[in-house]
DNA sequence: CGAGCGATTGAACGCTCTCAAAGTGAGTGG
DNA sequence: CCACTCACTTTGAGAGCGTTCAATCGCTCG
């Protein structure tokens, strides 16, 4: 996956403008719900707009953590490696959500584009520089960061307890309201990653993922539709196979 | 496990003396850290000191979340279930953790003591309108969540893709690590939960945990001694079987 | 000394993995 | 328009790691 040149922002022209967060469709999502008009324009002064093409590097596991990133549009994969190749995805990013904290001041994990997104980059130090100032800001970021613990512990949940059949029903019923939240329809359920992505985020194989699939398939529990979709055809057996979550 | 009943705080006397915070043999590892005198004295009004016995529970999921706790001697582990009854370990906390982040304003896991602990009790209410006083605090407690964070991403690492001996070994070499953070001996490692638990906490089953137990002390890796305590016979071995972490 | 709980060991099963091959679809160039 | 490539997905067969079920051991406590 070839890395992406981050440090020449491809829209510049747009995100300079006036206030472009004041008019930003994803805000009431991200970090910068919290923030009045005022300190969204002392935001938008610091921050670079920048896009990327699916199947590249944002940035990578040991770098220095120079900054902080906000997810406006596309899907985001976050992953560690072993020594040996084998591959965990500790998750998969949407709209409004954030990556980059840091852990001794470098990246804990590599973070890789799915689709194309649209990313918002923040300088460390001045968006650390502004967190000083607007506690509001702060607490925003320290409830969304206590958002994805919360969200971590139900994927060791998954990853340590649960079966093949309740992970995959689990992942669809998670897409799913995570599209519900961002005002897209939750059926059928949008899902832009390949079956190698979904395993290494289930613990499981690539053929273990796609039979799994075909075995719901079989059930009459979902049906794969054109792009990438999944339609759920029984909502309450899908919930009930995925044990509660 | 019998709850125990936290409103009554056992050694009020001693939390309540002018600055028992001042004098914190674990402040440096805690929230409290950031704080100078004055504010440790606030902090010291608001806080209770608690006193829980072996394997109680501090609070349930779902319950109401209207305290955050700091470990401040013993052993707890947070967990969630499945409806089946199968248990996932999140985590176990030391002296210095904090526990108490809620979602949705309820506990998203059950904690529940290993060893009899103290704990410090700091009511929601009170906390938070400290951290709005004092964003140092609030800065603090962002950074330990981010920790928590990437030691949660670590954890998804190793139960998605580590074998049960990597697990194990993963498992000896994070006590040995924490342990040495707080100042104590790195070897031999302290391990004062039970084979279910550790089970629980490493996605595999006691069965599992005792037999690799048994092939690491035949290979003579580790030894087991007195008081649940494992000798590390050879730490790189140990560390290259964990395969990095 | 017996009860009871946790840890260990044994034997057999099964879920998921591994290895392998065939199928599918998008993109390319003749 | 069609053959070709290449990457990804699906399907099949067999093996293995960890589980399940069961028995034994060892320690603590009454």
């Amino acid at each position: 996956m070839p890395p992406v040149d981050l440090s020449r922002p491809r829209d510049n022209a747009a995100a300079t403008d006036m206030n472009p967060c004041g008019a930003c469709p994803v805000r009431s999502l991200t970090v910068c719900a919290a923030l009045d008009p005022e300190e969204l324009r002392r935001l938008a002064e610091i921050l670079q707009t920048i896009r990327v093409e699916a199947n590249h590097t944002i940035f990578s596991e040991g770098e220095a953590a120079d900054a902080l990133y906000n997810v406006t549009s596309g899907t985001v994969k976050l992953y560690k490696l072993l020594p040996d190749g084998r591959r965990q995805i500790t998750g998969f990013l949407m709209t409004g959500d954030f990556l980059g904290l840091a852990v001794n001041e470098s990246y804990a994990y590599t973070a890789e584009t799915v689709t194309s997104c649209s990313v918002c980059k923040f300088p460390r130090r001045k968006i650390d520089a502004l967190m000083d100032e607007f506690p509001k800001m702060q607490r925003r970021l320290f409830s969304m960061a206590s958002n994805e613990l919360a969200a971590a512990q139900d994927q060791m949940l998954l990853l340590g307890r649960k079966t093949a059949k309740e992970k995959i029903c689990s992942f669809l019923l998670m897409l799913s309201q995570r599209a519900a939240r961002r005002g897209h329809k939750e059926n059928p359920v949008y899902v832009p990653m390949s079956r190698a992505d979904i395993a290494d985020y289930l613990g499981l194989t690539t053929e273990t993922v796609s039979r799994t699939f075909t075995q719901l398939k079989t059930a009459g529990a979902i049906s794969l539709q054109e792009g990438n979709k999944v339609l759920i055809a029984d909502m309450d057996t899908i919930y009930d196979m995925a044990e509660g979550c």
